[in-house]
DNA sequence: TGGTTAACGATAAAGATTCCTGTTTAGTAA
DNA sequence: TTACTAAACAGGAATCTTTATCGTTAACCA
């Protein structure tokens, strides 16, 4: 579930208004956050950016991401394989993990959210807040080539 | 949410119906999941084993704990910070991660967990099959000191 | 009890992330 | 526009995590 990616100056907008300096290495981050539908770990965003942006530092990568999360601009996506991902879909949301390709896709679905969340608001969880709700769906995808539809 | 350890010789028959060889580490490294509610890292099992069995070498907890996941006496756990980690508990279950400590509890509910199935089994997803579903559930320890309780 | 082979220990190598330092650049105010 | 300052960056070293290699050991079976 890609959206139409913003363009530059809402970007530039968002870095701005997240408190943090308008570079360009953290403007060209956050668009290739934007234009994928993969959930990136720094190793794949350095070398989609290193093509265009030869001298960027994947420290630069690395720190530039801490940041962008710390201010709420992406965020972290659970995974299993010990590897570190991001999103830059912030809105509460699920996701669908194959197991065979890896892929993560995501899963946006208000009414199944409240659904959950009306459910455990009325279950009692001593001596924790709940913040956010995510559901992991694992499974397959059954034909690779072709996307994953959500009727 | 940590049961009862179940004794050596259930360990012992476990691994063997598995089909793999009933090894003094395999023995140890299953014992040691049991034993702790943590969900815990290669790292740290290390730490733990090595004090009674300092001959265990690390690769051999790494390459242990994927046999075992393979083999489907553990699981692996979906966390957000990059560590590979595991869960002995492989009834189908949620877990609540607190956001300061990093602390993971496990969460069992079936009757949550049937309401989620039977709302995506209504809901179309194309080119997807389902095969498990867990829920995230971020949030906070309120009094780290105290255990979390669920109702 | 001995033979076979999977599993193990030790260690090297690879992969992922963080840290450090001198240099550059964005934001600010003159 | 220019100069100043602090934050951010590049490059590379260091650290942490995981995997691979290989000679040795031990579990399983006849």
């Amino acid at each position: 579930m890609r959206s139409i990616s913003p363009n530059l100056s809402v970007l530039k907008e968002k870095i701005a208004q997240s408190g943090l300096k308008v570079t360009q290495q953290r403007i060209a981050i956050l668009k290739a956050l934007h234009d994928t539908d993969e959930h990136p770990s720094a190793e794949y965003l350095y070398k989609v950016l290193s093509q265009d942006n030869p001298a960027l530092s994947l420290g630069t990568i690395y720190k530039t991401l801490d940041s962008l999360v710390e201010k709420g601009l992406i965020r972290k996506v659970f995974c299993a394989d010990g590897i570190k991902r991001f999103d830059v879909h912030t809105d509460p949301h699920s996701h669908l993990y194959c197991q065979e390709s890896q892929k993560i896709i995501d899963f946006e679905d208000p009414e199944l959210e409240s659904l959950i969340k009306s459910y455990l608001s009325q279950k009692k969880i001593n001596n924790f807040e709940i913040e956010d709700i995510q559901l992991q769906i694992s499974g397959k995808i059954l034909e690779p080539g072709k996307s994953v539809v959500i009727q």
